[in-house]
DNA sequence: AAAGTCAATATTTGCGAAAATATTGTAAAT
DNA sequence: ATTTACAATATTTTCGCAAATATTGACTTT
């Protein structure tokens, strides 16, 4: 008989199925549903996306080159670990990233690009609410937040560049979300927001980046002032 | 640690085995041993790499994430095809990357980051050859630049920017092998380099960006001189 | 005790058959 | 001639077992 080890039974079996593996995957990873650093196994992974071993190591492997899952050979995958380092690290590559981008599509983006910036700006200031009482408005919030970025963005002409945010921002939200989004104050997070477009709109670049840069230390501070990093044995330096 | 106290008795081959199939399938598609857009089947790549169906699957997925292979649900992977506006994207994507890292480089950097690059540029002085007889020849030239490169943004603090710019900089190879090297006059080659270090070395910040800047665009002049596009179908725009 | 040995167990990794899906080829209908 | 239908073929994708490797634990030796 098959030994009992340790059941992993806290979250029921993930059934949205017609999404490729990978994305659910992602999705699970992302929303924190593993502990960071979790060993991923094999057994655990096939009975919860009901899968056989090869989708899931396919969609596991697509996701190391996104950062969100380490491997080492014939010790499996783990997900990928946080710290504040690493979270330091995300931030300035997305500020190297976002901020070459941004310059380039003040610089050739048109009224259309506007438009879709006041359009996600003006979605983004709807579903900003004044708590976050269930995880619908929080997906919904983040949403809009996530593409507003994309839209600031969107005529820099460089799928790369595009991707590249994509990819770091979605490493980021690992962080956002370890906060209760409640200690974020959202009337400054809006006000930051509507700057930025503003600065962005009047295309003045060099101020636009300058906004860029201060707005990616709004997590890191965030999680400064709770003690998550301790509870990761984080030395925090 | 894995403590090997007794020795196995017979020494596996070491030839190609030691090697992960990932570097061994990543060498062989910068090296263009499969033509640009090519179909990945997987029983050639079965017979080729003698494995079976899994570990093909694994690290041509792990391969899409560094921008080398494509993949279409039920149609399969392919190597990711070539074109001038691609090449574009990556000089794009790569300034982007490279003179974020070469800034943090130049005010972070100590002696050692200095000597690292005064050792990488001797290297590959002495590696550039007048010409090119042989592969080995190339492939040590190759390794040179790719390593002085690496070296003038060894100082800038963050793992995702030197890992973005080694991914960027394999995708910007497999153009490079695409032009008989012949045609990329040495001496200038050198010359640039030489520049570009003594900025660096000098802490000009700005002028060593710049430098990069227009540096990037040697592949893509050198290939526009040359027929290439056409030959893969390209308007060229 | 502490460290080493070795068997028992757990887990990952590779394999090829079989299922699922796409592509091609042929013939009938418009 | 062009399109449609459908069978035949080719290819991808999944699955579970078996092999390879790592981990654990009980037992011996120093």
């Amino acid at each position: 008989m098959a030994k009992r080890t340790h059941l992993q039974d806290s979250e029921p079996r993930v059934q949205d199925d017609g999404v490729p593996l990978e994305a659910r995957v992602r999705a699970e990873i992302i929303r924190g549903a593993f502990p960071p650093a979790a060993r991923l196994r094999m057994e655990d992974l096939k009975a919860r996306f009901e899968v056989g071993f090869s989708p899931i190591r396919e969609a596991l492997s697509r996701l190391i080159g996104e950062g969100l899952v380490e491997f080492e050979p014939n010790r499996g995958f783990r997900v990928a670990p946080l710290s504040r380092e690493d979270l330091l690290d995300i931030a300035l590559a997305r500020v190297a990233v976002e901020t070459a981008a941004l310059k380039r599509s003040i610089e050739h983006g048109d009224d259309r690009w506007e438009a879709g910036i006041v359009a996600a700006m003006h979605q983004y200031r709807r579903r900003s609410p004044i708590a976050f009482t269930n995880e619908a408005t929080l997906l919904s919030w983040e949403e809009s937040h996530d593409a507003l970025h994309a839209a600031l963005i969107g005529a820099c002409g460089s799928s790369r560049l595009l991707a590249l945010q994509r990819r770091l921002q979605d490493q980021h939200v690992r962080y956002r979300r370890l906060i209760v989004v409640k200690e974020v104050a959202q009337e400054v997070h809006i006000e930051e927001h509507e700057k930025l477009v503003e600065l962005a709109l009047e295309r003045r670049s060099a101020d636009a980046i300058a906004e860029i840069e201060r707005h990616m230390m709004i997590t890191v501070d965030a999680l400064d002032q709770s003690s998550i990093w301790e509870k990761f044995g984080e030395t925090a330096g």
